[in-house]
DNA sequence: ATGAAAGCGCTAACAA
DNA sequence: TTGTTAGCGCTTTCAT
């Protein structure tokens, strides 16, 4: 009858000693005689023994876990926000569980079954306002938003600060030279998109450049989408000089459109986008884009979240990091300047 | 001092019952008098009573939790696996803990943090065989393996069929009239890349072509090592007219490297891949590929591991899953045939 | 159909 | 420094 797992008790009955000395030597605490611990430490070894987390959990009241939710897990920008986060959360101790919520309804069933029914100590949302899931995310509870900044003001987040990028981004193609600037923006229900609309109006203002509603196309961030938005310009005869897509994959769209038909880039289309994934710079032409660090989003939201759980701050911060100008020949004939 | 969250206790002195009608009552238990659950569940809603999972994971002995290990969270690949494999574990109740693992010492700990400390009922290795780590996979439980059949003849496993699908895709070159194939391989230390060089001979063998050693160049699954490969071969000055690549983003490298050194895809280099991500039909030319169903790889391993865990059942089961050759322009100038 | 008792494996608080 | 006594919030017997 030796088939279930040691426990606390068995340990300490070998031992000699009582349970609680175990559980002291479990927990590294310092008031164990150097001997006693020994003897529990042997006991331990000898008996294959290891704690349960659960009933750890169960005791102290928290799971040393934490979740992140995301639209989906295979988007490289999702992917590269939850492994930064899980890294992080590992190497403090804690497990990330992630998973992917399509829509409102499933979100709101997430929510319910992880902070609801205390699966989890914390909560990190990825595009908390790509749809109407905003209205299910739970209040009084440790919580980090990436993607964009909250719209009630006491929930912290990170994210790329989109309004610059994007800024940063225009003003490259209008130190090129370009004048006739498109925008294919992502879904425009989602805050990233709007920022990133923003900066580029105003890069465009600022060069005194009139703003042309006509000028920007919605897309859904896929290469599709992009292909689709060059082939309206050019059914509506109207085809810029330039191409600012909000992120790389339209962005590939977009030059793979303009090689079917038969617009060269970069010489009669510049393009530039958004991310600098791991393939951009196998595209053809090599893409040139602003690039970001997204896994030090993911590492950063998980650092304040463990921060609320932990040290019980409530300090509100809104996080906003850069991106780069990475060039390369989509913009520019040698991949210079 | 109403501030900490109701239990089953509060609600059954509330409702006026036993706790145990409580959790009947919550676990859907036939043997309650609609008139009792009546009264409990408008006890329930009055204190917005939510069971704690961590409670009930203690009192069965089981977490309802799973565990994926992957060498990491980003790559295509394996973020579409896991993705599968959530959202099967979830539509059965089951949360999905993923985390990556990039060394063997770092499997190691994960697996004894998982699996020692009983934070999960079952777990799925991703690519167990990618480095040394197999030594730290755990026998006597619920284990399936993803990428890989199992050396040890018990363990259950879900892969591509490697060697079918290098097969195929070798044959279609052949088919094409192509005697010149060179092959990008993954690793040789993952058991698909070797399956997969395995295919390869076997349809140049069948073909009575020689097999030439040197027309074997190993990657490391990115697109730079696909450059690389086509760079190698280009030193040497035997320039193959046709390249299988073992997946696509090392086809992605070739082309950009043939396209940088004016060697024209497909009329001088048939190029095809294994895979169909999301940006393969955007690529320049547009690549020929061996579609997977990556996702149901992730699916079909949840449900095994389930069947393991809830029935019981020890039918070791090896599933191979089948590709589609899906013929674009980098093997054929029309995209036809 | 309902309730009472016991316990899952651990930690917390207090006592010795 | 160590042990004792109580739970954590639930499920699982076994009575009734």
């Amino acid at each position: 009858m030796t088939n279930s797992r040691p426990t606390l008790r068995d340990v300490a009955r070998l031992a000699g000693v009582s349970h609680q000395t175990v559980s002291r030597v479990i927990n590294g605490s310092q008031d164990v005689l150097p001997e006693t611990r020994a003897l529990v430490e042997a006991a331990i070894a000898e008996m294959g023994y290891r704690p349960n987390a659960i009933a750890r959990s169960m005791a102290q009241g928290q799971t040393h876990t934490l979740a992140c939710i995301s639209p989906n897990l295979t988007d490289f920008t999702f992917a590269s926000v939850i492994e930064g986060a899980e890294v992080e959360a590992r190497q403090h101790g804690y497990f990330m569980l992630s998973s992917s919520a399509v829509d409102p309804e499933a979100f709101r069933e997430l929510v319910d079954e992880l902070v609801g029914h205390r699966r989890v100590d914390g909560l990190i949302v990825i595009n908390p306002y790509a749809d109407q899931r905003f209205e299910f995310i739970p209040k009084d509870f440790p919580l980090v938003f990436v993607g964009a900044s909250a719209h009630e003001k006491n929930i912290c987040s990170v994210s790329l600060d989109d309004e610059k990028v994007a800024y940063e981004a225009t003003r490259h193609l209008l130190d090129l030279g370009h004048t006739s600037i498109a925008l294919v923006t992502g879904p425009m229900e989602e805050d990233c998109s709007q920022d990133r609309a923003e900066g580029y109006r105003r890069a465009l203002s600022e060069a005194g450049i009139a703003f042309d509603e006509s000028m920007i196309i919605e897309g859904d961030w896929t290469a599709t989408s992009g292909q689709d938005a060059l082939l309206s310009f050019i059914e509506l005869g109207r085809v810029p000089t330039a191409v600012f897509a909000q992120n790389d994959r339209m962005a590939m769209g977009v030059m793979s459109a303009a090689r079917e038909a038969g617009i060269k880039v970069p010489s009669q289309l510049a393009v530039i986008g958004v991310d600098d994934m791991p393939l951009s710079s196998y595209f053809d032409p090599p893409l040139t884009t602003m690039r970001q660090d997204i896994p030090r989003i993911g590492r950063e939201a998980t650092r304040m979240l463990l921060d609320m759980i932990q040290k019980k701050t409530t300090n509100t911060c809104d996080l906003k990091l850069n991106a780069e100008l990475v060039v390369r020949q989509s913009t520019s004939q040698k991949g210079g300047d």
